[in-house]
DNA sequence: CCACACAATGAAGGTGCATCACTATTATGG
DNA sequence: CCATAATAGTGATGCACCTTCATTGTGTGG
């Protein structure tokens, strides 16, 4: 704990975001009668509206079969339906029922409504310097591919 | 997209950055031998040094049942051993094997390593707005406990 | 028209989590 | 000292999410 550098700090405090804001969403969501796969499902449907199943396994970079059970149960649980694809009588349309398009857009007011709470009273130029610290650590993230081993054993 | 406020996309980075960060980690510990629960369970024994089952559970937040089959697997891949507690009879610790201590020694660098690779040439009045970002925006999660949800239907 | 690609699903299995019931052991309050 | 309570670990079950492989329909290019 003493000899622990800046850079370990940062990322320390980036991974315990993590936890606490996971946490907190899923906690969120099971209150929706949702769980995080099955959100993540509903909000990609939201933003691109009716799609097949496989547009979705595409989307949450999931396997196809992994979706039909998503939908399954998303359907059981009456946020979506299945309808026959207009043209394509292979594919499935998955769209919202009432109840769905209603919580989706109670998740898209939760977003704006989550953000505005967790950074209030926060001033602009912290804000702009958060988002830009964030952008670099993305890019080099993406740019490097890193990965956890530096030289593990054997 | 378009009346997004600066707070959104500052929470989308912080989401952004979670999903690249935890599949990257993610990849990292799959090349070890090694899922992310049962390299959590790695860590907090290697933080902590021998441990009961019992402690790890509680450090972990899952139940003992949990526990048992995590150790199943690290004993199986040959991880960690589990011995008799010397004075409790009912308790076992669980202690590494050479293999699990290298494997934790190489994940205590690897944390360093990544962070130092993540914020590489970021000045220290960056790094150090970054961790003050983070830290007020973790204070305000805790404080408030928010949640998602803010007006959803019925 | 047919070989091949593609959408969805059935079958089977791995992992992580939970609860409940049970055994073995230890602690404690008469 | 002993009956009772508490604790450590495990077996049995069950759910959610994810995978791959095999199968059934359906589109499509040559």
């Amino acid at each position: 704990m003493a000899d622990q550098t800046r850079q370990t700090q940062a990322l320390g405090r980036i991974l315990e975001l993590v936890v606490v804001l996971s946490e907190d969403m899923t906690r969120g969501l099971e209150r929706l009668g949702l769980t995080d796969s099955r959100a993540h499902l509903l909000w990609e449907l939201h933003h691109r509206g009716p799609s097949t199943q496989r547009t979705l396994a595409d989307a949450l970079h999931v396997s196809a079969r992994n979706i039909t059970g998503l939908v399954d149960a998303l359907v059981a649980t009456g946020f979506v339906t299945r309808e026959p694809h207009p043209t394509d009588r292979r594919a499935t349309l998955v769209s919202f029922t009432e109840h769905g398009a209603a919580t989706a857009a109670a998740l898209e007011r939760g977003q704006h409504e989550f953000a505005r709470i967790l950074f209030e009273e926060m001033p602009d130029h912290r804000l702009d310097g958060l988002v830009e610290g964030l952008n670099e650590v993305l890019d080099r993230l993406r740019k490097h591919g890193v990965s956890i081993e530096s030289g593990a054993d054997q």
